[in-house]
DNA sequence: AGATATTAGTTTGATTTGTAACTAACAACG
DNA sequence: CGTTGTTAGTTACAAATCAAACTAATATCT
């Protein structure tokens, strides 16, 4: 028999996920709407900007993020003309994908807006809270 | 100019869903190959199992669920056989949802499993850890 | 060199999800 | 009553995701 102790609250994959997905709405709004992006774009685009030119393979293994889903990203960015490919001479398979002009306003914009965003959620948390819950999101996300 | 300080890691946004999809991975593995379920399904399962027959509406209100979604899960589990529905007198466009016999054994089933996954991920967190990331969680969930 | 294996990235088709329109039962108002 | 509005749940179509097969370039092995 079933003790009953155990709640779906504390089952960390279904809080872990509720609170992603809360936490999420507000900022998918602004970027959906103000830039008809979709998730996975906003996150090469923010690798890009964050972390300078690199090739798709390479945003696959830092977001882990599957190489298929990363072509459709960089496909969309593209087209938006965020983003710009250039073949690698040494090999010409890889591409090296960077933002343009026009890609880095619009990721100087997204990054203020997370930003802020970011300090609106954390206002409900003390300094130690959300030191903790970083630290525990990291372990948990490193598994 | 951004400023370069601000890390995706730190994003609470980010942070949650790379969390939320790193813990769900092995318990999705489980529940998928054994019992051929989808996240939802086991979300419907789960909510009639520990809480008792309910409604599709009441469902979607307790998960925060869309009614299509949770529609469709209904649907699937009902041709398992894990769940059997019953107008309701009073109002005929209400039915009480419950688990078949079959249903509650597949619930017991998965209450454990999640229960021991739940404890495995938690082990590498301190209790302290463990209390103020649940609480962080709630609080993140409910704005 | 020539066959075979890997690798980076794309395309395709099947599942899954999201959005909006729909049906059927009930409620409220004249 | 009958018209209009609301509610519970389903269906249909579009958009997004996933897995597997594919292309083209490079590496390896004989």
């Amino acid at each position: 028999m079933t003790d009953n102790d155990f709640d779906l609250g504390r089952f960390l994959p279904y809080a872990l996920n509720q609170a992603a997905e809360a936490s999420s709405i507000g900022f998918q709004k602004y970027y959906r709407q103000r830039y008809g992006m979709l998730r996975t774009e906003w996150r090469v685009l923010f690798h890009l900007g964050r972390y300078g030119a690199m090739t798709a393979k390479a945003i696959c293994a830092r977001a882990s993020l599957h190489k298929t889903k990363v072509s459709r990203a960089v496909q969309a960015l593209e087209q938006k003309r965020y983003l710009a490919r250039s073949v690698q001479e040494e090999d010409r398979r890889r591409e090296t994908l960077s933002l343009t002009r026009q890609g880095q306003e619009v990721y100087a914009d997204l990054y203020e807006a997370a930003k802020a965003y970011d300090a609106k959620l954390s206002a409900h948390l003390t300094p130690q809270e959300r030191e903790i819950l970083n630290r525990c999101l990291q372990k948990i996300t490193k598994v």
